[in-house]
DNA sequence: GAGAAACCGGACCGCCCGGTCAACTTCGTG
DNA sequence: CACGAAGTTGACCGGGCGGTCCGGTTTCTC
C-alpha cells in the first residue's frame, strides 16, 4: 500500500467513526469524505460498499474489547476484573456510541467471527467470577455480553445527562448480577 | 370527521406502527400507505408531516403506560406493583419495538408533556415501593423510567431469541433495584 | 528522472424519499 | 335525490442518497 493511501485510510476511518456517531447509520458517504478531506470516490476505493466501511470500524472496536478482556483475565480479583471489563466497554461506547452499527449488518462473516471471539473472552471472565462467588451462579457470559451495552443505552435517553451517568446504571445492573439477595431467574 | 376518514385514520395508524416496527424510522410513507390500503396523499391529509404521524403513535403508547401506572398505584403490594408496571412496559415494547421513535423527535411539545405525565406516574409508584422497603432507598423514578427500556433492548440483540428472553433481564435488573445487598451508587 | 502503477477527485447515474396538487369520488344533510 | 363539503388519489417535484467512472495527479521502482 502506498504511503498516501495508508494516510487517507486512517483519516477516513476516523472521520467515518465520528460522522456515524453524530448522525447514526444515515450519515452520508459524501459527508464522511468531506470530513476526512478526501474525495467521495476515494472512499469507495478503500471500501467497496458502505457496509464494508462499517464493518472495518466495528471490527476495530470489538478487537479492542477482546484485548481488554484478555488482559483482565489475569487480574487479581475476579469480580473486580469483570466489573472493570464492563466499565471499559461502557467507556468505549460513551466516547462514541456506535452500537447501532454492531447490530446493523450482523450478517457480515468477519463480524460473526469477531463476535465469537469477544463472547469467548467474556465467558472466561464470567466463569472465573462465578467460581469465586463474585457473581450469582445462574449468570452466563452471554448475559454479561448483552447487559454491558445497557448502561449507556439507558443514560443516552436523557438529553442533558452528565457524561458519566452510565456509571450509576452500571452499578445498579452489576448489583443485580451479585449473589447477595438474588432471586431465581425465569 | 366523516366515517370513512375515521376508518382510514385507524388503518393508517395501525399500518404505520407495524411498518415502523419492522423497518425502523426509515419506513417510507409510500409503504405505510400501501399497507393501510390507502393512497399516499391521504396519509398527508391526516398528518401534515412524517413527524406528526410518529408523534401520534408514540402518544398513544405512552398514554397506555400512564393508564397502567395509575391503575397499579392502588395495588396491594407496592414492590410487586412496580415490578408489574415494568413488566407491562416490556410487554408493550416486546409486541412492537418503537422505542427509537420516542427518542427520534423529542422536541415535539405534546410528547414532552406526555413524558412528564408518565414520569409522574412512575415517580408515585417508586416512592411507594421505596417507603415499603421494596426497593433500595437511593433509586428514583427517573431510574425506573430509564431502566424499564433496557430488558427488551438487551434481548433484541440476540437474533433468534425466545420471545420472552426479556423476562430474564428484567429479573436481573430488578434484583439490582432491591435493597438486599445493594452497594452504594456513584 | 522517467515510466508505470496506484491513487485521487468530482461530475454523473439511477433510485427512492417526503411532500404537493388538482382532478375525481364519496359522504351526509336538507 | 341533489348538491356542497369533505375526503381520496396517484402523478409529480426537488433533493439527497449509494455507487460508478475516467481524466488527471502522485508515488514508487529501476
Amino acid at each position: 500500500m502506498r504511503a498516501d493511501a495508508a494516510r487517507n485510510r486512517r483519516l477516513l476511518l476516523a472521520a467515518a467513526a465520528d460522522e456515524f456517531a453524530e448522525h447514526g447509520l444515515g450519515a452520508s458517504i459524501a459527508d464522511i469524505a468531506k470530513r476526512a478531506g478526501i474525495g467521495k470516490g476515494t472512499v469507495f476505493r478503500h471500501f467497496a460498499t458502505k457496509e464494508d466501511l462499517v464493518a472495518a470500524i466495528v471490527l476495530d472496536r470489538i478487537e479492542a474489547l477482546v484485548a481488554a478482556g484478555d488482559r483482565l483475565r489475569q487480574a487479581g480479583d475476579a469480580g473486580a476484573a469483570l466489573l472493570e471489563f464492563m466499565t471499559v466497554a461502557a467507556e468505549q461506547r460513551q466516547q462514541r456510541d456506535l452500537t447501532f452499527l454492531h447490530a446493523a449488518f450482523d450478517g457480515h462473516p468477519e463480524m460473526a467471527r469477531m463476535h465469537a471471539r469477544l463472547l469467548a473472552a467474556i465467558d472466561a471472565l464470567v466463569a472465573r467470577a462465578r467460581a469465586h462467588g463474585a457473581v450469582r451462579p445462574d449468570v452466563t457470559g452471554t448475559d454479561v455480553f448483552l447487559l454491558m451495552c445497557a448502561p449507556n443505552h439507558v443514560a443516552e435517553m436523557v438529553p442533558d445527562a452528565p457524561p458519566d451517568l452510565w456509571r450509576r446504571y452500571l452499578a445498579i445492573i452489576f448489583d443485580g448480577l451479585r449473589p447477595e439477595g438474588a432471586h431465581p431467574l425465569p
